[in-house]
DNA sequence: TCTGGGGTCCTAGGACCC
DNA sequence: TCTGGGGTCCTAGGACCC
């Protein structure tokens, strides 16, 4: 590769090009843990999705392992007798740091979005100096002070910035992958442009934002292998073949902007919540307490974002890895009585929702609820919020309308969130009905279609009685 | 035995209207 | 003989992201 970095002087010194940053966190949950677990460092260690599922976070060492994102647990769990370390995933842990990550990235530029529970990106339009010196003192604060490991990548568009934070990792972690000069931080706006060009070339067109799979089969099938291949395409083509999307991402790729930061995202427009059972289960009744719970921890986002819902959408499907079994997958669209963010409605829906299509006879493997035509609760003023609050009638088959109904919720999150999710809930909400069996679900103290959560570590930072005590 | 969860955006196609 | 056309809205599905 040809020397990529500028000579000094070989031409006048400008304002940098290169404007936008992306900071992201490296293998985050891994590093998360080892922050209170240093013994875990240099190990191998991954986190388990929710049910201990699958790998999605790996360490260095156990990418070196050959530990796959994705990979199912039961396939390297093996890799144990090797040093591999497996913990099931923390997310009040992760959500913590992130906030804290994200604050003090936050105080680098004017302009943040943050975009993902480990990746922000950061505006330096106008902001004088080196970016990649002001990059450099960035990630070595988030090293000091909160001891989370990060890369960053600066370019004059998202794609690049991105791109360059792709290069700053690899760089970092496979030695010889790119110049090692480019390593962990990595300024793109400050190469020369062949240069430029000849790194582009060497990226496989999959490390590119916005290009998956799919989209990657189709462009290798035109020819189009590299980064550079995809700067150099026709956007014209690109529009008619694929869409708008592949368009403006080959456009800024060419340094053109095309998306803009968006550090005032507007509010949520759905609510998911949905969960992998951790035994199949084959009963109505389980279903509907499973759903019903669902029903409330969306209805307590939804009350968290002082917003309402208009619809919801129930699922279930079986396991599409047991093709010996019965296959059903199935969801159900229904309209709620008027915007709400009531959970004894929201609850009710679910679990007429899913009555309606359960069918007997098969070995279901997750379901959910989505919540839809969302709305802001103040929109119409906060009597309307309140009156879509209302209690459902009362024995004399009267509605009424109350104030109560909007302070029970209220207590009811506040109850939750002092003595832990789910400690409050509706009827239906599980605890209730036919007792457990004896078996697996049983033995491990949870509901039948509750999760597995079996390597789990302490909130060390969200929980009073998980703190950290240091004894002198 | 054992395969996550939560989002966004775009497009195509149908319903409906004039 | 000859069976419109364009706009909007909604939804389902597919692609992507982390």
């Amino acid at each position: 590769m040809p020397a990529l970095l500028a000579a000094p002087g070989a031409a006048p010194r400008r304002a940098p090009v290169s404007s936008i940053a992306l900071v992201d966190g490296n293998n985050f949950y891994v590093s998360c843990e080892r922050v209170f677990r240093p013994a875990l460092a240099g190990k191998p260690v991954i986190v388990l999705s929710n049910n201990d599922g699958c790998a999605i976070s790996r360490s260095n060492e156990a990418k070196a392992l050959g530990v796959r994102m994705g990979q199912p647990w039961f396939q390297c769990r093996a890799l144990q007798a090797r040093g591999l370390v497996a913990l099931s995933a923390n997310f009040a842990l992760y959500g913590d740091l992130s906030d804290r990550m994200m604050s003090i990235a936050g105080s680098f530029a004017p302009r943040q979005e943050v975009y993902s529970i480990d990746e922000c990106f950061l505006d330096f339009t106008g902001v004088p100096g080196d970016h990649r010196a002001i990059g450099r003192a960035l990630r070595a604060r988030l090293q000091q002070w909160l001891g989370l490991p990060s890369c960053v990548g600066l370019g004059p568009t998202k794609t690049l910035a991105k791109l360059a934070n792709h290069v700053a990792k690899s760089a970092e972690r496979k030695p010889g992958s790119y110049p090692a000069e480019l390593a962990s931080v990595c300024d793109l706006g400050q190469l020369a442009p062949d240069a430029l060009d000849a790194l582009l070339a060497a990226t496989p067109v999959a490390e590119v934002w916005g290009v998956g799979r799919r989209i990657e089969a189709a462009l290798q099938a035109q020819g189009i292998a590299t980064a550079l291949d995809l700067k150099r395409a026709d956007p014209a083509a690109l529009r008619a073949r694929f869409s708008v999307v592949l368009e403006k991402t080959a456009r800024e790729l060419r340094g053109l902007r095309c998306l803009d930061l968006d550090d005032q995202p507007g509010p949520r427009q759905q609510i998911l919540v949905s969960r992998s059972f951790g035994d199949p289960v084959t009963r109505l009744d389980d279903l509907q307490q499973a759903l019903s719970r669902f029903a409330s921890r969306a209805a307590e986002k939804l009350r968290l974002d002082g917003q309402l819902a208009g619809a919801m959408t129930v699922f279930l499907r079986t396991s599409p890895f047991r093709p010996q079994d019965a296959q059903h997958s199935a969801s159900i669209t229904l309209p709620l009585p008027g915007p709400t963010a009531d959970t004894r409605k929201l609850a009710d829906t679910a679990v007429r929702g899913i009555a309606q299509l359960f069918r007997p006879g098969h070995r279901y493997a997750k379901a959910g609820v989505m919540l839809l035509g969302l709305e802001a609760a103040g929109a119409q003023g906060a009597a309307q919020a309140e009156l879509s609050l209302e209690l459902p009638e009362d024995h004399a088959g009267h509605s009424r309308p109350t104030r109560d109904a909007g302070r029970l919720m209220a207590s009811m999150d506040a109850l939750n969130r002092r003595f832990g999710a789910g400690t409050l809930r509706v009827a239906a909400a599980g605890g209730g009905g036919h007792p457990l069996r004896a078996g697996e679900a049983a033995e491990a103290g949870r509901a039948r279609w509750g999760m597995r959560r079996e390597r789990l570590t302490p909130q060390y930072t969200t929980r009073w009685g998980d703190r950290v005590v240091v004894r002198g």
